[in-house]
RNA sequence: GGAGGGGUUGGGGAGCGGUCAAACCCAGCAGACUGUAAAUCUGCCGCCUCGUGCUUCGAAGGUUCGAAUCCUUCCCCCUCCA
């Protein structure tokens, strides 16, 4: 018992109300964890497993987590100050998404005690009735207690009635599970609240909500999410996915550490020792980089991973795998700045153009300072930009 | 129904007749340095045939030697009053 709520505590921003917890824990029955997820965004990334770790604690507690896509919700679209109107999905696109988040949430859920399922299910057979049964279950002024809705509310600024929905539904959807817990970013705080209350409304026992902190992505200032490619996608190559966390910045580090490895608290907290001592914060950093490129491929993905980062990036090697491109050319020669275009290694000539006056471009490994520089048919070259993108070029 | 504010290069946001491919910030890219793709510094950051070339500032017309800047019409967004 005291284990089990250590382990759930590890990591949680705010537990809602941990007596509540306690008790449902002490009831011993197989307790039901609702999480939702987003049905647009099938690409899971670190961000979201610091969720999908905590939905895995419970399971190893012997309890039943309930993954849940909100195709209904996702219709009205959160409220988040901007009103889109989301686009709605058909029934194949669902049915995609829902196998390709199986296919990434298995490396970290246990499948036994995982259920994937929309909320459409239910939503749809809601009716026009049971949206204003659930509506006169909440009010305008516990509405506006949402911070976002206040502050706009006091602005002066619209608020569109439908945004009301949202938390309306999403509290639904516990109710219809009857969910002992629901999980979610701090941001999800006051959905997961309604849910509490809309459900003693419908006579169940209210569930226990939880907020896990939000990861900030690659930049350390935004959240980790795909629109602001500040992500690293846990499907991503080994060594991909390794040279990101390395990218990281110092400080980042210990907020990943924190949030997404598996070490105890003590290990961390040495390794914060250690770098105040002396020890290269680069070292502590490949640790977190293995533990994660591990977690999602396998240990010797994650070695190989870290040999070839170290061989390129502190020996100046080139990657072991350099793509081969073959170019069909019309004229018997081509100027490099198409060259680099044509084989996508920049966006446009004019960026390739300033590549080269940069200094940034390199052909069989001599650097190109000609932005002129016509490169002959029948040959093969290797070209360099920067010091990532490699491609062997046939002509 | 009435009054008003606004749509600018990835995002934010200046510019309000020439000196504007368009300030500044963020993101991004490159170079240097390093402990790494961290930090810091410097440069770049519309397109091409790279030349003082071409096309941009919601859309289409118009005024002008010259417009992102003025006029007309249209489209879209937002706020307030009713």
């Amino acid at each position: 018992m005291k284990a089990a709520l250590e382990l759930i505590r590890r990591g949680v921003d705010e537990i809602l109300t941990e007596e509540d917890l306690i008790a449902k824990l002490k009831s011993k029955k197989q307790l039901l964890i609702k999480v939702g997820f987003d049905p647009t965004a099938p690409d899971l990334h670190l961000g979201h497993t610091v969720i999908l770790n905590k939905m895995r604690h419970f399971q190893e507690l012997g309890h039943k987590v309930v993954f849940l896509i909100g195709d209904f919700t996702g219709r009205i679209g959160d409220p988040s100050g901007k009103n889109k109107t989301r686009p709605t999905l058909d029934a194949e696109d669902l049915v995609n998404n829902a196998q390709t988040y199986a296919d990434q949430v298995f490396k970290v859920l246990d499948k036994q005690l995982t259920e994937i399922r929309f909320n459409s299910e239910w939503c749809e057979q809601l009716g026009a009735d049971g949206i204003i049964r659930l509506a006169s279950q909440y009010n305008l002024g516990r509405m506006l207690e949402r911070e976002d809705f206040n502050a706009r509310y006091k602005a002066n600024e619209q608020i569109a009635l439908h945004e009301f929905l949202y938390p309306l539904i999403q509290a639904y959807d516990s109710i219809a599970l009857e969910a002992d817990i629901e999980m979610g970013g701090t941001d999800q705080k006051f959905n997961l609240l309604v849910g509490r209350e809309l459900q003693r409304g419908y006579g169940q026992d209210p569930q226990v909500c939880i907020t896990l902190p939000i990861l900030e992505g690659l930049d350390g200032v935004h959240k980790m999410s795909k629109s602001l490619n500040n992500y690293v996608g846990i499907n991503e190559p080994p060594a991909e996915m390794f040279g990101k966390i390395m990218s990281i910045s110092d400080d980042l580090m210990w907020r990943w550490f924190e949030l997404l490895s598996f070490e105890s608290t003590t290990t961390i907290a040495n390794y914060q020792k250690d770098v105040k001592t002396g020890t290269n914060p680069r070292d502590i950093k490949f640790k977190l980089a293995h533990e994660l490129v591990a977690r999602f491929h396998s240990d010797s993905a994650a070695a190989q991973a870290l040999q070839s980062f170290t061989a390129q990036f502190q020996k100046g090697a080139k990657p072991e795998h350099i793509d081969t491109q073959t170019l069909t050319l019309t004229e018997d020669t081509i100027a490099i700045g198409n060259l680099l275009k044509e084989t996508q290694l920049t966006s446009s000539t004019s960026e390739a153009m300033r590549l080269v006056k940069q200094g940034a471009v390199k052909v069989d490994d001599e650097k190109i300072t000609d932005p002129k520089l016509q490169l002959d048919k029948g040959k093969s070259y290797l070209v360099q930009v920067g010091k990532r993108k490699f491609l062997t070029v046939q002509l």
